[in-house]
DNA sequence: TTTGTATTTTACCAATCAGTTAATTAACCA
DNA sequence: TGGTTAATTAACTGATTGGTAAAATACAAA
């Protein structure tokens, strides 16, 4: 499989286990056997999708006793945003009226700033 | 590799010719041979992209004459973008995007009292 | 020091992937 | 009709995936 980042990333997403892993990490550091409690899985199964998951760079471990906790290391997905960005105007219809209104917004903080 | 469809459309992207097939496409319709020309792979090989996209839904082909044109479909990339959204906050400093999906939000929720 | 808990590593397996070459289908054109 | 172009299918290959069971490692606690 291809070896970019972007590839990468796409790739420890194409997984549900994986996707909910991260969805698990938003509230916060959990242990190798929380986030594998949800999962009719053995535990080197969630190990190795634990390391696509930092090979990717969406997780972040450290060691806290015999505990390896994992943290959410989202930057990857910023990476995705921006790519989605050049389909925006193809799927989002109603695109150019929220433009108008996010620019209307933008314009009335500036002018709230300078008040 | 799993069946639903955010796997399916994230693996799918998961690799840099699919995506770069896909760029190609915001430009409008392609034959396969022009899909297939900036690339130094066999047509099969192309065939063989072309259909998983087909199947992520992200491409929709049709017929003329011999040729079988792809044409962009992007509405998978929309499932994705909406499942972006739960991670937004812990990469985006600023709140517009936010405000782009609480709006959208509304304007969806306005659309489904129709439904 | 022994025992228990948390996690990883190793070795294995079946299924899938991404590419190839060769053959085949489909439609146009002279 | 026969020849050319466009694209797909078939058959094959080597690498990768996602899972397992069993063994090994790391630390804590008694």
């Amino acid at each position: 499989m291809p070896t970019d980042q972007l590839s990468t990333t796409f790739a420890a997403l194409a997984d549900p286990t994986r996707r909910a892993i991260l969805a698990s990490l938003t509230t916060g550091e959990k242990t190798v056997s929380d986030l594998a409690e949800p999962f009719d899985m053995t535990m080197p199964a969630i190990t190795k999708h634990l390391k696509v998951l930092e090979k990717a760079q969406l997780i972040e471990r450290s060691k806290q006793a015999q505990y390896r906790p994992c943290k959410l290391h989202p930057e990857p997905l910023k990476d995705i945003d921006e790519w989605m960005e050049q389909y925006r105007r193809f799927f989002e219809a109603s695109f150019d009226r929220l433009d108008d209104y996010l620019t209307k917004l933008q314009t009335k903080e500036k002018n709230d700033d300078n008040d």
